[in-house]
DNA sequence: ACCATATTTCTAGAAATATAGAAATGATTG
DNA sequence: CAATCATTTCTATATTTCTAGAAATATGGT
């Protein structure tokens, strides 16, 4: 990943109510979650949503895909596995030891 | 790591000229750089980089110490490992099979 | 066709950010 | 202590971002 990538990714991620979606969104899974539902999570305006997700999709961290007359958002997990690999990457270039693989492990 | 200490770091580094600076500390590993060499190989005023630097110690994604007339700057890589770590937890949280830990072993 | 539901786009104002020139501070050297 | 180097703080400006109300669009049901 391209460093400005990389920073458009974490600008994106960077804002709590973004971060909120995105996070709602990571554990959704695979069968997503609409955006009625997000707007019932999340206490903001209906246009503030809107334009949150507009800002994440424009980077391609998430996606929507119409189901009826509802919108279901889902996240894109390649895009987080690229931008996490990217920082590990950058961890470790110059200094190994410091960030081993497992030192990212603490998952469950 | 909170969600909103997660979103300020995000956004500290979502911006290329921090983001560069960051990546040239990261790289620099223990013996850190000075805001000098910094300021040679970014190209920006001093003005100006010294913000950005402000900025990332105000999450305190680096620190300074000062070497005589010259300051050395220091990526915090507990930092970056703790923010790392809240990424892959919210990534795996409910799809564990899509992120296991080696998916972001690329450490060559 | 009409109505209700779901969501976006338009618009606008307030607040935050990025940038850099000029002045100020801190440290070293002669 | 004057001069110089390294860096920050002050100040100002241009731009972007966040927020949400109002209006518009899209879908589905009756």
């Amino acid at each position: 990943m391209k460093i400005d990538d990389a920073a458009a990714h974490l600008e994106a991620l960077g804002n709590p109510t973004r971060l909120k979606i995105y996070r709602a969104l990571i554990r959704a899974g695979e069968q997503g979650m609409p955006v009625g539902r997000l707007l019932a999570k999340l206490d903001v305006a209906g246009s503030t949503l809107s334009h949150h997700l507009k800002t994440l999709m424009g980077v391609g961290l998430i996606s929507q895909k119409r189901n009826g007359a509802t919108l279901v958002c889902h996240a894109n997990y390649d895009q987080m596995r690229s931008l996490v690999a990217f920082l590990v990457d950058e961890c470790c270039a110059e200094s190994p030891g410091s960030c081993s693989p497992h030192t990212f492990g603490k998952v469950a």
